[in-house]
DNA sequence: AGAGGGCGATGAAACGTTTCGAAAATGATG
DNA sequence: CATCATTTTCGAAACGTTTCATCGCCCTCT
């Protein structure tokens, strides 16, 4: 800038006026400096006006695992959001690790990040902590974290699955297998409590032999699956808690020989492009992974826009069961299968 | 830091050195200076830090869409490398539209980025005078860029359709449909050569109604794959050069009432972990997308670390053919199908 | 014609660091 | 004890912006 200035004979504030209009300059000076930057290929730097500013235009997005599809979904509508409305994104990936994610929301709060987008991880004691001192707005993504006071999108979990194993029960099902994460996310606690409430609804009991925990991961489902698969009376259909796992269950059925949903039905959280192109096709709890990401970002942008003393804002949105037909109809006959299937 | 160096009755200089570590500080004023930074909570403003220094340890990255299971993965690795280099990266989607393209780089540059891996896009003529004038390292992904000098990691992406259209001929197969994306990126153009030749090594034709364009998305997928069957003379196989326009394949396959593999056979590009445990399973060319992300990070860190002025490094990956059973032998009764899927 | 008002341009301070040369303190040596 | 060498500390400039108070100019009005 100090160069452009010096060619266009004129001073740095001139410039900067006119580069950010916060001033009117005359006609000829706008020629000659506006001449000026062309030629020198000036750029303003914006790590420079960040500093004088305050403000840096880029926000902080950190996520369990990028390649879980729920979170590649929403994260690249976040994504969009925010480069539409002229901001950066740095993307940090936890790997639900709780340091990682201390270490990561640190490492973005020292780059001045002007908010933060957090699909949190582990316990919410030390997020609490830095959101508080951090003087950032900070918008929970999925994951709520009691004790933090703050905006946050979630989905109605309890109600999601409630649904979803009252489909199966409603098919016949009365011992179903159920695949959780740990509970020390809010979702997975909730998701939980739906497949009790369901089961309790229709006066099954709750037997703890058919729940298993697994960390997310799709070896997880594969063991959890292996473990409900050698029960003694084993199951009739299997629900997981999240999308990775749900490949280790199909995984683990066809390596122990069976078939889905011949011998056993399938249902999961979190629905994926392919679900309904291939065989079995999985009848799924789907997120509205477009309205999760676009309503965090505006809670987000809407406090980047100076609405900082709005009380918190939390907003709860409904699944959809996706009904396929990875789950049969018990005691029917194989072929009553496509009747039970919607497109 | 100023607060600290008055609690601590230092100058802001030696506060500097003690945090950096450039100068030895005498035990006493560091214990007095430790605990000021405690009392206080100070935190070092890295964007100032970024604009005395004239660095961000920060970096840019753009792909054409995150939600392609290949970049998904691809950004996953490059961002834990970064991540782990205490770098941290800024993530921008193209959505495959050059101007897009362009303005992100131009945000990124912008913002002092160290340095850019790029999944570029469109014409090169523009990327190209952006790198040449941008002052950082670059580093091209996926998809090279005649006249841009610089590192770049690629896959030998004609071999690998080379090897995949040569199988299916293996199996019997003589009229194949191949579903391209545009030309001017050049993997579609390799991939394309790799279709034409072996289709010529075999003594085949190579018919240019069996060869569509789309635009990489699966409606361009769907949409070329029902122009494919409409044929007088339909193709047996069909080859889609990426995955999200596999999926189109698929479902214009079941939409217009044929099954795969029975009716048509189908291979792709691009691996995904579903691949194995749906029917059909997909034959598909998987990269390496593990060693793709790797390379291209370590390329980056490398230039990153002083290494400025070695040559252009490009490494080419192979790809390898996963055949499983969406690709039936022609002529063979369909039972011969389990003999021709491997693990 | 002189005063007042409005507009356009500018100089300089500030944002929070790092760094360099100089000053001060310390220790060793004759 | 004076001198010198070495170590530790510090003041101030610089990074590239934005912003505010000021200044000069021209126009208008009495």
């Amino acid at each position: 800038m100090l160069h452009v200035a010096e060619a266009a004979r004129v001073s740095v504030a001139t410039v900067s006026a006119l580069i950010n209009g916060t001033a009117t300059v005359s006609p000829g000076l706008s020629q000659r400096i506006e001449q000026a930057i062309r030629d020198i290929g000036y750029k303003r730097n914006a790590i420079a006006r960040s500093l004088k500013m305050g403000t840096t235009r880029t926000i902080g997005l950190t996520v369990p695992h990028i390649t879980n599809p729920f979170f590649t979904d929403v994260v690249s509508v976040i994504q969009q959001a925010f480069d539409r409305a002229g901001y950066a994104v740095m993307l940090c990936c936890t790997d639900e690790d709780l340091n990682t994610q201390d270490d990561q929301i640190r490492l973005l709060l020292d780059r001045m990040v002007d908010g933060l987008i957090v699909a949190r991880v582990g316990d919410g004691a030390i997020l609490k902590r830095i959101v508080d001192d951090a003087n950032v707005p900070v918008v929970l993504l999925d994951r709520v974290c009691e004790g933090v006071d703050t905006d946050a999108v979630v989905l109605d979990n309890q109600r999601a699955v409630f649904d979803a194993i009252t489909h199966l029960i409603d098919l016949g099902h009365r011992r179903i297998g159920y695949i959780s994460g740990s509970f020390d996310i809010s979702p997975m606690h909730d998701r939980m409590t739906g497949y009790r409430e369901a089961l309790q609804a229709a006066g099954l009991p709750v037997e703890s032999e058919l729940v298993r925990f697994g960390n997310f991961h799709e070896v997880d489902g594969y063991n959890a699956t292996m473990q409900l698969l050698s029960l003694h009376d084993r199951p009739s259909a299997i629900f997981s808690a999240n999308n990775p796992m749900v490949i280790g269950t199909m995984k683990a059925i066809r390596d122990i020989g069976l078939s889905c949903p011949e011998d056993i039905s399938v249902a999961c959280f979190d629905d994926f492009p392919w679900s309904d192109v291939f065989q079995p096709q999985l009848t799924t709890v789907a997120q509205p992974v477009k309205a999760i990401g676009e309503q965090a970002a505006n809670l987000l942008l809407d406090r980047l826009a100076g609405n900082r003393d709005a009380p918190p804002r939390k907003l709860t949105l409904k699944g959809r069961l996706m009904i396929r037909n990875s789950c049969r109809p018990l005691g029917a006959p194989l072929g009553a299968i496509a009747q039970s299937v919607s497109a």
